[in-house]
DNA sequence: TGGTGATCATAC
DNA sequence: GTATGATCACCA
């Protein structure tokens, strides 16, 4: 799409996330041609693809960054009537088999949180999608703490993950990170390792952050 | 009513 | 199935 060129730089990608703010989402949607759906339950990707277009993003189902040529990594999150997160945020698939020997340095979570463009997103179920509004984006590196953290958390989970325990990993571990199920539903398998240490099908999972960890973001940036 | 577990669309 | 993008829906 030549219209929406990719950004050459990280200030030009920062212009064009402050001409987005403030704009409605079916401002953006007439743009490009894109109905508008009543509401986002057959269309639960729809707000981050409308935003990837517009800013430029390196559309597709790569496993890079968003903005590769910058290593910025965007995400919407949609904010409650309280202007506070909505929903936790998907960061990426678990590693159930391939993760002998990752170091965090080398994990797709170190990776997609390593620097991240926030795009915060009126989603309060009254207000109708259309009339939704874009908000101030900005981007951001975890601090030293919080990079931490995350690494305890990861650490954690992997540990389990090695000892056959996935199954038994519940969304309530974790101080920052968390791990759901992450399939089309819950008939999808995927390769594990048992409890006896053998290869076992199991569920699709995905590493997300907890809202109370994206709000602690937002506060930072906005306070 | 907030969080956990489940689910939806689409490209390849 | 796995990758991208996430929100839905129900129950404690």
């Amino acid at each position: 799409m030549s219209k929406y060129p990719k950004p050459e730089t990280e200030t030009e990608l920062k212009s064009r996330v402050i001409e987005l703010s403030g704009k409605s989402l079916s401002q953006l949607a007439d743009e490009i041609h894109w109905p508008v759906p009543e509401n986002l339950k057959h269309d639960k990707g729809w707000i981050g693809q409308l935003i990837e277009v517009h800013l430029g993003a390196s559309a597709g189902n790569l496993s890079e960054p968003d903005f590769q040529n910058l290593g910025i990594e965007l995400k919407t999150i949609p904010l409650n009537a309280n202007h506070k997160p909505k929903e936790t945020t998907f960061v990426c698939v678990v590693p159930l088999l391939s993760h002998i020997g990752l170091s965090w340095e080398d994990s797709c979570v170190f990776h997609k949180l390593s620097r991240v463009l926030w795009l915060p997103i009126e989603a309060a179920p009254s207000i109708p999608v259309a009339e939704r509004k874009v908000g101030q984006g900005f981007i951001w590196s975890p601090s030293e703490q919080e990079m931490q953290e995350l690494k305890d958390d990861w650490e954690e989970f992997m540990e389990l993950i090695s000892l056959g325990q996935v199954e038994t990993i519940t969304a309530h571990l974790g101080e920052h990170l968390q791990i759901r199920p992450k399939a089309a539903n819950a008939s999808v398998v995927t390769t594990g390792i048992g409890q006896d240490g053998l290869r076992k099908q199991t569920l699709p999972r995905g590493f997300y952050l907890r809202t109370s960890f994206t709000a602690q973001i937002l506060q930072s940036q906005f306070n």
